[in-house]
DNA sequence: GCCAACGTTGGC
DNA sequence: GCCAACGTTGGC
């Protein structure tokens, strides 16, 4: 069974434009253990993500990706000149990990935050309760409704 | 740019 | 293992 996800990115180092440009990227940069956590221990192939836009106007759910590789180590935690760099990284540790999603879907608008908050059904999303969380668990349930109300909106 | 929330670090 | 200091996230 597919799990469910949200993934957060500033536009304005990586956005739904431009995983829809290059198809595919590795989901780099993650140094927090809770989110490393969900990524090399419960993300599979062909789990569902909702791309999230944080830190812009507006933030909200801008579209749809799928996992098409499961963890490995990130190597940018071992690149000095990352601005991710970990100088606990190590070759035999890797400490940090990343995945690989690719493109599936960009909606016609974003989904804004204060419209998800809005909706019953989605009062207990880790969104709306765990705002920092970078990589997050979201039910089927709240997928499907989020899904369902962004490609409902107009161009 | 501010700042609240909250995760991490490190001295003890 | 506590907890103060510090750093980061992310909405506004």
């Amino acid at each position: 069974m597919a799990k469910y996800w949200l993934m957060k990115s500033e536009p304005g180092s990586y956005s739904i434009d431009d995983l829809k440009r290059e198809g595919q990227t590795f989901w780099d940069g993650v140094r927090n253990y809770q989110a490393r956590n969900l990524m090399r221990d419960e993300m599979q192939v062909g789990d569902r993500v909702l791309f999230y836009h944080s830190n812009t106007a507006p933030v909200g759910v801008a579209g749809l990706a799928r996992v098409v590789r499961e963890a490995y180590p990130d190597h940018t935690a071992r690149d000095p000149h990352d601005a991710h760099y970990d100088p606990k990284a190590s070759h035999e540790n890797p400490r940090w990990y990343m995945v690989d999603i690719e493109f599936e879907e960009k909606f016609p608008q974003i989904l804004g935050l204060d419209q998800l908050r809005e909706i019953k059904g989605l009062q207990e999303m880790v969104l709306l309760n765990r705002s920092r969380l970078s990589v997050q668990p979201v039910r089927t349930a709240e997928f499907k409704t989020i899904v369902k109300l962004a490609r409902s909106l107009s161009e």
